[in-house]
DNA sequence: GTCTATAACACGATAGAC
DNA sequence: GTCTATCGTGTTATAGAC
């Protein structure tokens, strides 16, 4: 409660997002984003010191979900379950709080991220996930179908057009397609 | 060789292409274009009338591929083999000439081409030729598995690593990881 | 700690000379 | 067909008042 920005670093990150996921990152201008929040361009940078500081401090949470998935996953055993258990969790904080809108961020504005310090540190947190998916058998086959697991997650936002169709259901179905790509990925390597 | 723009028309596409693909359409300014082939901004001023110009005209022949595959595959019974001929021709063309940069492209500026007709043009694409990839189960689970088809010819150039693999070995593995993804989609409709 | 005012500059696009 | 010069606008970022 002794915050000392009184919230109005939050809103900044909500509003910047979501403009940002619209309209991409280049499209979007710092007037916008002051004007739907009620204050002026000046304010924001009293906040953040420049455009790409708000990004990075959008994605740093999701960062560390990420890093603490890949962790606990590299001390697993390459095994099929394992893979089911990664992906299942990493669908469960892409369903979960404020994390959808930041992947689909991220999706969206791939080539202005590419300049971005934090769109360098997302993408190298997706292949090592995608390494992990597919340890025992990275063959080119391997690695597509670790990559179209993780793929799948995401894509199930937007490939899905059932009308009606609740959150659960996108993520059960993502989750149905993409342990069928990792189960087809290789058999698991021999216990010796 | 009585071409009346000398092929600069060309050189113009090629060059707006590469840089837009690498660094995204909007943070790639004309000023950038014209250094790089050596003219001023307002030599493109005479070959297009404004930047989305230039996208529209790189995107167009990519379209016409696109629509005669697609006609091609309306009028094929909605069976398996249907799919796989049509994911197979898709990849030929994906896989030649100066297509695969296109479609690069096409991915890396998602957001930016929402708002440039061309981009709407190529989306409604590749939801016809999803479409038709599930034709007999738009079930949530075939939208899905079609549209990882189609990305899964995408994807095959960036999510694929191993070393010194050949254009040729990339379109492989995609059809086959491509045609997985089909065959699990519905058992095809019975043939009454 | 928050805002107004403005600097300094790049953008897409146009006009008109050559 | 390509150039120089420039317009109008929007951009990030800063200095300094409150």
């Amino acid at each position: 409660m002794s915050q000392s920005t009184g919230g109005t670093r939050e809103r900044i990150k909500a509003v910047a997002l979501e403009l940002f996921t619209e309209q991409g990152y280049e499209a979007t201008s710092l007037r916008e984003v002051a004007e739907r929040l009620g204050v002026t361009k000046a304010a924001l940078y009293y906040h953040f010191k420049s455009k790409d500081e708000i990004v990075t401090s959008v994605v740093e949470d999701r960062l560390v979900r990420m890093d603490a998935l890949i962790a606990w996953a590299e001390t697993q055993p390459p095994t099929l379950a394992t893979r089911h258990a990664v992906i299942e969790r990493y669908a469960e904080t892409m369903f979960s709080g404020g994390q959808p809108s930041v992947m689909r961020f991220f999706e969206q504005n791939q080539t202005a991220l590419k300049s971005l310090s934090a769109g360098r540190e997302i993408r190298e947190r997706m292949f090592r996930l995608a390494n992990v998916l597919c340890a025992g058998d990275d063959s080119p086959g391997g690695q597509l179908r670790a990559a179209l697991a993780l793929f799948a997650v995401h894509s199930s936002w937007f490939a899905v057009r059932t009308p009606g169709i609740t959150d659960a259901e996108r993520k059960q179905v993502a989750l149905e397609v993409a342990n069928e790509l990792l189960t087809a990925i290789a058999p698991p390597p021999p216990t010796p």
